[in-house]
DNA sequence: CGGGAAGTTGAAGAGCGTCAAAAGTAGTGG
DNA sequence: CCACTACTTTTGACGCTCTTCAACTTCCCG
């Protein structure tokens, strides 16, 4: 059932009850649980406003794609719940996974008119949608929403860097330790649990993530299981049951 | 002659010639010829006198390092002239080379105070150099540069994002034709000759830009010469003798 | 012309991929 | 409630690509 949902939301295949328009509501940015992670956090009130007045809620299935590669990038979003990956994908099949976007993260800031990647829902999610041109005229009257972005896209950058050292160097145990750290950390920045840790994708995305095949991850977790670096615990939970061995073992030492 | 400059520019070791100030001469900025490549491209009149008020000149010759990963980032810097490459490493000494940068490139905005990877010269490189603190500063009284660079983030995001397919999920002759294909279009980009293409890092520095071992990258190069794809002229020069089998194999078909 | 680095080539081996099958898990319907 | 189905995960056996180690060649630059 990998399949349920062939269209993506950007398709002209989208369901009305996909996109609301939240515009008419009492500012539904002030309500929103995550905004200090995301775009929105530290804007001034008026900025919040012209920002709600353009945002739409987009929600996503599992497997449910949100918009393809060479697509026209007609919106940008930000991640509110669940877990989004952005993928590209070679004529053959093969799949590179450049990152898991989860609740705080930017995405659909193309640097020419279409995506240069694909997203897809990894599970259920939730996320704010901007009309492209509209976004971009805010960022023109709003400069400190630029510089967050900026700040965001360095940071990214970094991230991507890492993974290019991960993707170039690493063996395979090495790739999934620092796997298992990163997305341990990434929790702890938003406040959910960071020990027993929540692995929302499947050992494929995963192997699609860290340049392995889905059969090499599993083995390199069961490895790692085998020699009591981590635990495998129902609910899709990991435990790091020794994490300076995880950490030595990530960078390489 | 790999480390004839152990020191780096920004170390304590930094030779008095390699960073003049150029504020006192009638605009330097004016007379670059790189000008329409680099950050400074398009700026007003006043824009680029505020940024000529605090550059300097900085040369690297073949090998040297400009800065180290978790050196505090005190500058940021754009390439007038040369090749630099960007790296990151791990503590066993595995490179990753994450960019080469080329004139007009940019470099140095990191997003925590210190730099996330190193920066050394391929061949004899100039850059112009701008204290950090100072630029961000103008930065925020010039949004349109800011918003420059946030393009250039972004168009550098999706080259990363390149890469990493390149890295976890293409072979490595695929890697190499498509590693020709990038430095020639982005020669033609900068007005430079894009089919017998110029090559100025070594294999070594090749192998650790696309994952590989010097030797295997030989082996590729000698592979696709007898296949006639390519051909190995004098001076670091290749030509692209099957462009079009050239892209057939770097796009993975 | 000579010495040292960079590049090329060869042989052997390791790590990960491929193919195949078994075990586990979840959703569906009688 | 349990059986049925479909998918994901795990495990095994084998093969291939790339790495490793080593020797040789070419290219620079003094």
């Amino acid at each position: 059932m990998k399949h349920r949902f062939l269209e993506s939301v950007e398709g002209q295949g989208l369901a009305p009850a996909l996109r609301r328009p939240e515009g008419g509501l009492p500012s539904p940015c002030s309500a929103c649980a995550v905004r200090h992670l995301t775009i929105c956090g530290g804007l001034t009130l008026d900025e919040m406003q012209h920002l709600a007045a353009i945002v739409s809620s987009v929600e996503l299935y599992p497997g449910q794609s949100l918009f393809q590669e060479g697509d026209p990038a007609a919106h940008a979003y930000s991640v509110t719940a669940g877990t989004v990956k952005i993928y590209k994908l070679l004529p053959d099949g093969r799949c590179q996974v450049t990152g898991f976007l989860f609740p705080g993260d930017f995405l659909g800031l193309a640097d020419n008119d279409s995506y240069a990647y694909g997203a897809e829902a990894v599970n259920h999610a939730v996320l704010c949608s901007y009309p492209r041109r509209k976004f971009e005229a805010l960022l023109e009257r709003f400069p400190d929403m630029e510089r967050r972005l900026l700040n965001m896209a360095n940071h990214e950058l970094a991230v991507a860097q890492e993974q290019m050292l991960l993707l170039g160097r690493k063996t395979a145990k090495e790739r999934v330790a620092s796997f298992l750290l990163m997305l341990s950390q990434g929790a702890a920045r938003r406040g959910q649990r960071e020990d027993p840790v929540f692995v929302p994708m499947s050992r494929s995305d995963i192997g699609d993530y860290l340049g392995l095949t889905t059969e090499t991850v599993s083995r390199t977790f069961t490895q790692l299981r085998k020699a009591k670096l981590i635990s495998l615990e129902p609910g899709g939970r990991i435990a790091l049951a020794d994490k300076d061995a995880l950490v030595q073992l990530a960078e390489g030492a």
